[in-house]
DNA sequence: CGATGACGTCGATATCTATCGAACACTACG
DNA sequence: CGTAGTGTTCGATAGATATCGACGTCATCG
């Protein structure tokens, strides 16, 4: 019964370095990737509470914005809450390296907490 | 007779991965590293030409700031003139893969022009 | 149906950032 | 010494962004 809503997610061929960089420029987006693919899926409040991030959710559902934009994210709705994961494969295709240089960073490099 | 001035650049231990991606986020800085890691070494102005960027010197300037204090860029004085070039090795070193998969990408993909 | 839980959106706000021109410092050269 | 070239810094400004609480929406469960 899962969904996909695709009209949210950039298809691969949008996905634009800039915009990639900037979403995981900010700290608490870049814990929340890193937190996501490390878990593999995810439910949104889970991950919120995974990240151990304190910010509200609202701020959260704004950066999760963010990531699905810059198509490093997707979303598949699964009842009533949204799976998240990362876009492995789209990243991989467009940016060789680029995730698994952000994903191999020691926790201690990573910028403020 | 090159100098560098070392209380400008932040040693290789104290770069982080945020600090790092948000000095790589924006185009003109992003444009610019690309370009410089092409070239080698270049000063300010050529590489302000080489570019192609239409901002102004003192917006220039600020970018190159940006870089350097994120510890991607090292200025080298050279008579009047700054000979920039790209950390490389220290980047490297906090954050392997990282560069490469930046610099490889191809321009089609960057972002804003 | 009503209550609860899971999320997104809105409006407001405070902070950051990119941009510019003008003014300044320093080197080189005549 | 004066002029030109190279680059930085300052002050101002317009636009972006991170943050929050309140509210609305949809699904689930009783």
């Amino acid at each position: 019964m899962d969904t996909t809503i695709d009209d949210r997610h950039p298809p691969a061929a949008d996905l634009r370095l800039s915009t990639v960089l900037a979403a995981l420029a900010d700290p608490a987006r870049l814990a929340t990737v890193r937190a996501l693919a490390t878990v593999g899926d995810s439910p949104c409040s889970e991950l919120h509470h995974t990240t151990g991030l304190r910010i509200s959710r609202s701020t959260f559902s704004h950066h999760q914005r963010i990531l699905r934009e810059a198509g490093i994210i997707r979303e598949r709705i699964h009842g009533a809450q949204r799976i998240l994961s990362v876009r492995r494969d789209d990243l991989d295709t467009c940016f060789p390296g680029l995730l698994g240089a952000i994903l191999d960073t020691s926790d201690a490099l990573l910028g403020a907490p």
